[in-house]
This record gives C-alpha cells, structure tokens and sequence, in this order.
DNA sequence: AGCGTCCGCGCAACCGATTGCACAAGTGAC
DNA sequence: GTCACTTGTGCAATCGGTTGCGCGGACGCT
C-alpha cells in the first residue's frame, strides 16, 4: 500500500485538475446554485479523484465558525459522566459537530487550562458539566451565548457573584430526592438517614431536598452521615457509624456510594435490606445487576447530554439565550427497600402512625 | 456583568496596545529569544489586559500543527472505554493537545466520518480503538505514522489486505486468557467452558488463547457457549444452556458479560460458586464490589489510553513509525473462583489426575 | 573616523479556504 | 446593431497568526 504524498491536497489542486479557478470550486464543491452542472461535475470528479478533504482551520478561520463544540466533565472514567458525554457527542456528530472533550478532575486549574483551549480553537460552545469553578471565571472568559451549565446547583459564590438564570441544565434532583425519601416512608420506613460525601454543592442540594421532605412528612430531622470525599473507594467509616445505631433505611448520594456502601456493609452484622433500607441516586447500570438489586432514581444522563447539545446549537443558531431546563427523574425499585412488613424477624413499623401523602414524578 | 465585545481580540490590537509591530508581539509571547525584555514585557501586559487568547486556526493553519488528537471508540458509557478515554483525555492535555472524541457504535460508516472529522481538522494524530473498519480503509486518508490501533486483534481482512506491523497498542489478551484458565485449573476445575459473544475479532481471539490452554494442560477441547451480541443485555440463552448441562466453570468473554450471566444464573438452580466457577475479563470497578466478587484479569485500561497518546506524540515527533506493543495484564483472584475441596455437597475433583504446571504473567 | 558585529525589530509573504464584486458570454427585445 | 438581463466564472481581499530575511542603530576595535 502506497503511503499518501506529504503533501496535502488544497482546494488549488481540486481547481487545476477541473480547469477552473479556486473560487468556482469552493462554490462547486457546496452547490452553489450559481454554478453550472458541467463544472460542478468536473469540480466532484477532480476532488474525489485526488482525495480531497477541506481544511477546518482555514475554512471557519473565514466563516468564524468552527463547528466545535467543547464539553468539560470532571471524569471520563464514570458511568454517569460517561453517559452524558455519550449522548452528548451522539447529538453533536449527527449535526456535524466534532466535541474536544476535556476532564477537570475537580481541579480549578485544569477547569481553566481546558476553558482556554476551547477558546483557543473558538468552540462555537461550550459545555461545563458539574464543574468546581465560578460562573463569573466562566464568563469573563467565555460570552454567555456559548455556555450551557449541567450541573445541579452551584459552588459557593464569591461575593456579589449570582447564578445565570439561564443556560442551565439539571436533572430534577429536588424532585427526585423527594420521590426517594416518599418511598422508602411509603415502604413503612420510618428513621432514615442520609449518607452523602459532604462536600459540595450537589450534594447539599440532595441531602436539603430529602431533609425537607422527611420533615414534611413529620418524622422528624434528617440524620445525616458523612462517607467524606473518599466514601466512594472506602466508605467504611460511614458503614460503621451506620452499624453502630441503625437507622431503618439509607438514601445515598448516588449510586456508586450506595454500591459500596452495600459492599461495606458486608463486613458489619447489619443485613441489606434485611436490616437496613439502602437507595441510590443515577441509576447506573451495576446497579441494576447489584444482588440485590438496588432501589435507585434513574437520571437520564444520555438525555441531558445530547439536550445540552441542542441548547447550545439551537441557541447559538438564534442568537437568543436558552432558558434553563430540569430534566425529570424517574423511581426505579429494585430489592433494597421492600415494604416493612415482609422483613423477618422484627415487628413491622407501624405504618399508620404517620399517614403519608405521597407524589412522585412518576413511578411503575 | 458586562458582556465579552463582539470583536474578539487579535494579536494586532495587542500589538497596537504595546506600540509594536505584529510579529515582535507573535514572538515576545512565545518567548523568542531576540526579543528585548522591556518589549517583551510590554506585550504580556497588553495581552493580559485585553484578554487576547491567540486563534488556533490561524496559528495551524501556518504551523501545519494542530495540536490535536483524534480518539475514536466505539461507546464512551462503558468501563472499559471510558478509562481508555479517560488515560488519553488526560495525557494529551498534560503534553498540550486538545482531543477530538468520537463515537463509532460499530458502525463502519460512522467510523468513515469520524475520520473524515480528524482529517478536516488535521488532528496531529489519531487513535482508533476497536474498530470495525479495515486499516486499508484507513490508510487510504490516514497516512500512517499518524495512526495507533487500540485493539487486540482485526476484524477479517479483505483479499490481500495485512494487518500492519507496528502502531498497534493491545492488551496482552493472548497470555491473559492463558493465565485465567490457568487459574481455574489450578483451583481445581476441569470441565470448562467459555462464554462468549461469538462475534468479532477480539473475541475470537480469546476463545482461541482459552482454548489452545486448555487442550495444553491436557483437558481436552473447550465447551464454547455463545450469548451472540445482544448477550450483555440478555444472557439468558446462554445461562440456560450453561444450567442444562453444567460445567465446572465458566470463562467470560469480559466482566460486564460475566457480570450479566451472574445477574442471569440466579434464576437458575444454579449458585456462584457453589456449583459453577466464574470468572470475567478486564477488571472492572464492579467487578470488585459484586457479590460475590467476581475473579478477573485486569487490564490497564488508563495506561493504555496513556500509552496510546505517548506512541503518536513520540512518533510524530520523531518521525518515524513505533513499534508494536502489548500491555501486560494481571489476575485479581474474587470469590467466584474458589479451591474445587472447599465446595460443599459434591466430592472434590480429583487435583492428581491432571498434573497441571501453571505460569502467569504475576499472581498473588 | 572607519569598519565589522550583534542586537532588536518590522516588512511582507504565506498558510488554505471563502466571498463581494465585477466581468464575459449568451439571450431576447426593440 | 444596441441595450438590458441573466448566467457562469474569476480576481483579489480577507480571516489571524507565523516566520524568512533584511534593515537600522549601538557598540567595540583598530
């Protein structure tokens, strides 16, 4: 097999081989209507016949569009990450996009270093998925036009720093945290808790959402367990805190903490669910093949990512700023919460002591 | 807060602002020697103040360098792919490069525009990670020195076609497979089989490895079981095939085909590992927290997206073509794979009949 | 004073495609 | 034969940096 000449074929080329000029080629090659059919012909033949592929800098370096679009995640390596970015380039390839995808790893620095190669390629937009800097560090680089947030709330804001209002994608968190803490009430749950890492800002969201539902039902204040930012690889700690005065059930973070959580809690006497409830959050394929299976709130992260798409690509088309949107959630129940009253060995909660009015997004 | 100027700024209003010309600002910001200090200074602050972010097209587009990487796999929501993706993402950033990813769902002709992207953009380089797309297919735009396969094996060439000889990045599939059965014969078991989905190279070549070890060790020929290529999803066909005449153990094709069969056999009258063996393949997270753990060969899946970034910067740099390279891999030894003696209920296989002389790549 | 060097900087060409405008050829009307 | 128009093409400017080459001035030496 012959290697290709070092030499890249131009648009020159193309014009030479067709007997025509640059300019009736480039017209040639994207039909335009001025052009007739016989050198539009010769133009296709010339540039298929040499392997001829336009060159993206130089073209968007005139339209001042490049047809980029640029997507910053904090993990690749991640089941719901992986999923949004999946559906995120899904929708963009199929409207001709191509997506620099960059990782900050919860690392302001890298949050920069990726914005400003973004800008340096002059993404038509850009997508900041869950990260760690301020919107006003965002904007002062990037005009509002170009950027869609997908991320639950914010980080704390500096002084006088206030979240757009617009541009923003979220899962309904709120709404799922509260269907979460409903069923497992409804379950005949009556003492729960919540396990989250304890720091940032979607985690407060969460635990605030359940705390305030748990209220509402008027079972009292929200006990809340810390597993730290380490929880996800070693959530011993919390297991133990757990083990030592149990609640009835536990509603995670997330999925992959309510995973290994369960894991943990292998090593304690306390028996999932025999002994304790567990929920998650995200809705993670393991947790679907978890024995047992794991009662979660399925978050469509293949949506959100290819719905930023559209935001962006729609928005940037019309020149108007997007609303924000919040994504539905949905209760899936698997075996970890099964109702009270099949639990052996210890008398069934009363579940009349507290009647409970239930609402949920939707539920089957 | 005030929006962004239209007009971004270009390297002559910097080089206005520093009361300079155009190219003594382009060469005091790259830190060019000829360039005086107090001069050089001037421009930084200029740039600074104005918030210059210098256009990549236009600097490629002279350079003949991009910067940028192109990755293409076929699904970024999967374990596997995702830390592949991951490792890259993370070393082309730390060495400067913005990566294209892309997406080819095992669908050639989305493979043939993903590349068609990279080329428009001229990606310094591209990686193509499992692929389904004959490598002449990608030399025919793709000239060679730019190019890293990640994948263990290809896909059936056409007449006359060759794999290439070096730019190939794999996993040690081969001595993995040798070492998990290995194992399994170790611990005791006999009649094994291997779950597969039956399609594809990679998979072909691991049955072939699984096979070829078994009929060394003298136990005859393996027992192969396709779950075909919905088998992920469902592998319900293949676990009653294993449940109607079972064999000893069970050797996945991977961990999430291994992952689904365990989900599957509990509706079986079969129990892991009580009557059946079972081991998977790549060593995903988990893998680690399944119940019971699953055992698995673990696969660097981070290093060799590290790696595969180090094989195309390097070369390109250098200029002349890498070889070929596998990536050692390691048994993680769960409980899916217990010693035949300490299964209860039935007689232990008899570990004399077959003296079995086992080496593995490390083990512990 | 005259000459050779070195340093710091700017002119202008260039990368490859797009596009406003003008121009040439062809057609039909008068 | 001339004018008004349409249709199809080409010239040349443009996008925003990079870089080869050359020029002017300061400095040191004879």
């Amino acid at each position: 097999m012959r290697r290709q000449p070092e030499r890249r074929v131009r648009l020159a080329d193309v014009a030479r081989l067709a007997e025509t000029s640059e300019a009736t080629a480039s017209r040639a090659l994207k039909d335009d209507p001025r052009i007739g059919e016989a050198t539009r012909a010769a133009v296709r033949a010339a540039a298929h016949k040499l392997g001829y592929v336009p060159n993206a800098a130089a073209r968007s370096l005139r339209a001042k569009r490049t047809h980029i679009l640029g997507l910053l995640l904090d993990e690749l390596a991640d089941p719901v990450h992986g999923k949004v970015a999946a559906g995120f380039e899904e929708a963009a390839a199929s409207r001709g996009f191509a997506v620099f995808m960059m990782t900050g790893l919860h690392d302001a620095d890298r949050e920069q270093r990726a914005l400003r190669t973004f800008l340096e390629h002059r993404a038509d937009g850009v997508v900041l998925a869950s990260c760690v800097s301020e919107p006003s560090d965002v904007f002062r680089y990037v005009s509002q036009e170009r950027v869609v947030f997908v991320q639950p709330d914010y980080p704390s804001l500096a002084d006088g720093a206030e979240p757009p209002d617009h541009g923003v994608l979220r899962s309904d968190d709120v709404g799922g945290f509260t269907t979460a803490i409903e069923h497992v009430v409804e379950q005949g749950y009556r003492r729960i808790a919540y396990v989250g890492p304890g720091v940032g800002a979607s985690d407060a969201v969460r635990r605030a959402a359940a705390a305030e539902t748990l209220e509402r039902l008027g079972l009292g204040t929200m006990r809340f367990v810390d597993s730290g930012p380490n929880g996800w690889r070693d959530p011993s700690m919390a297991a133990e805190q757990l083990a030592s005065d149990p609640p009835d059930a536990v509603v995670c973070y997330d999925d992959k903490l309510a995973m290994a959580l369960l894991d943990a809690l292998r090593s304690t006497r306390l028996d999932v669910p025999g002994d304790l409830a567990l929920m998650g959050f995200d809705g993670i394929p393991a947790a679907r093949q978890s024995r047992p299976r794991l009662t979660t709130v399925d978050v469509p992260s293949v949506e959100i990512g290819r719905r930023a798409v559209e935001m962006l690509v729609d928005s940037t088309k019309e020149g108007k700023p997007r609303p924000s949107e919040v994504m539905p959630v949905r209760l899936i129940v698997g075996e970890t919460t099964p109702p009270v009253r099949t639990r052996g060995g210890r008398p069934s909660l009363a579940r009349d002591a507290h009647p409970v009015a239930v609402r949920g997004e939707s539920r089957r």
